[in-house]
DNA sequence: TTTTTATATTGCAATATTACGATAAACATT
DNA sequence: AATGTTTATCGTAATATTGCAATATAAAAA
């Protein structure tokens, strides 16, 4: 085992899930934050932002992206990320629909 | 390696992370989607919504509860769950944060 | 063209997660 | 007390993640 069982559960659920483990890392809220406040981009800056090696930061990005909630752009030499909102859009609709359920009915515990 | 280097983030990257990690799985949105849609909510009848074993779920059940996202009270023979509110208000913030920062700027790539 | 700069990939070791059978624990029912 | 029901824990195998050194790639600068 292992392995997660991902063709037990609908689309919604897997594309949830995914999302939500992409942001399962503290480097890579710190990534999505850093983003948020320069709003300027270039890998080298997370880098230097964050306390691991570039390889690993590199990783991180990379799930990042293919999770959906970055973009990156080639820019001469370097490569230029930014926040890629539609992933984000699907997060905070997520959590809005629990807040609005949760309103209605009342937790039982 | 393969430990996360949690002493090198804030205190808020953790939290964050780890409240977005509890959801990094289709079986833990699945047991959330199905607290929401009941509102009644014994553990059981989350064991056989799932196409998992008991063991499995009990350990999915842990995660969420350890993370905040899920409360568990014993009533009588059985354990009864519901949303924890308070995680995902945490949630919530986040990518609302997220898409406030993103309306004044437009992304960059 | 050679060198430098910036980022990605490979390979690998350490650790974490996922899943479940077997079993334990706790309470309810008989 | 004995039995059944419900949930948790243990042990363990399979797989995934994390992190980095070494290396590759690609564009810029010299």
């Amino acid at each position: 085992m292992g392995a997660t069982k991902t063709d037990h559960f609908t689309e919604t659920q897997n594309e949830l899930s995914m999302l939500a483990k992409a942001l399962g890392h503290p480097a890579r809220i710190a990534i999505i934050e850093h983003l948020l406040k320069v709003n300027a981009c270039i890998c080298g800056d997370i880098v230097n932002e964050l306390p691991l090696s570039q390889p690993t930061v590199s990783q991180h990005l990379k799930e990042l992206k293919s999770a959906g909630l970055i973009k990156g752009s080639i820019e001469g030499n370097s490569i230029c990320y930014c926040i890629n909102e539609s992933g984000f859009e699907k997060i905070k609709s997520f959590s809005e629909q629990v807040s609005a359920h949760l309103e209605k009915k009342n937790s039982c515990c």
